[in-house]
DNA sequence: GCCAACGTTGGC
DNA sequence: GCCAACGTTGGC
């Protein structure tokens, strides 16, 4: 089976490249958003690939800042049956947690953000979801040649 | 802070 | 099952 190629959003304020930098993997706790999660968990595998976007950044900040990639398949997320959790889902439980995770490893950080403007005005990328308008899905799929012009880009 | 887009909830 | 109300995302 090839590897595939996804686009996962963040806030920085809430969780940024840089600190995947620090911690090296993370549990991409938090999705809670069905069609979100059905990617992470019918369809992400170890070894695919991962554009690291920061949402709500401003102007300037808001792109892709980075690559990451999937060392660990969909798990559930605990932190839905943590009433002490901002993620809390009174809905989850342990027989049925609803919500899962995958966890990502840092692969390399972009010189400079490539940002959401530059990505709307390359006619290369303009059948990427992520230039859509009203497209607020926080885990995308995304087709291996975006993803390889991505790279070229932001290198 | 505004607001368009869109997902979810709940009354019927 | 419909759909209005409501909540959230996320660009600007």
């Amino acid at each position: 089976m090839a590897r595939k190629f996804w686009l996962m959003k963040s806030e920085p304020d809430a969780f940024s490249i840089d600190e995947l930098v620090r911690v090296k993997s993370e549990p991409w706790d938090g999705i809670r958003n069905y069609q979100a999660r059905n990617f992470m968990r019918d369809d992400m595998k170890v070894g695919d690939g991962v554009l690291f976007y920061h949402s709500n950044a401003g102007k300037k900040g808001t792109g892709i800042v980075g690559v990451a990639e999937v060392v660990k398949e969909a798990y559930p997320d605990h932190t839905a049956q943590d009433p002490d959790s901002k993620y809390f889902d009174p809905k989850a439980s342990e027989e049925k947690p609803i919500w899962m995770m995958v966890d990502l490893k840092f692969i390399e950080k972009f010189d400079a953000v490539l940002t959401l403007t530059e990505l709307k005005e390359n006619p290369e990328l303009e059948e990427m979801l992520v230039v859509r308008r009203g497209q607020r899905l926080s885990i995308q799929p995304v087709e291996a040649k975006h993803f390889r012009i991505i790279l070229k880009l932001g290198r």
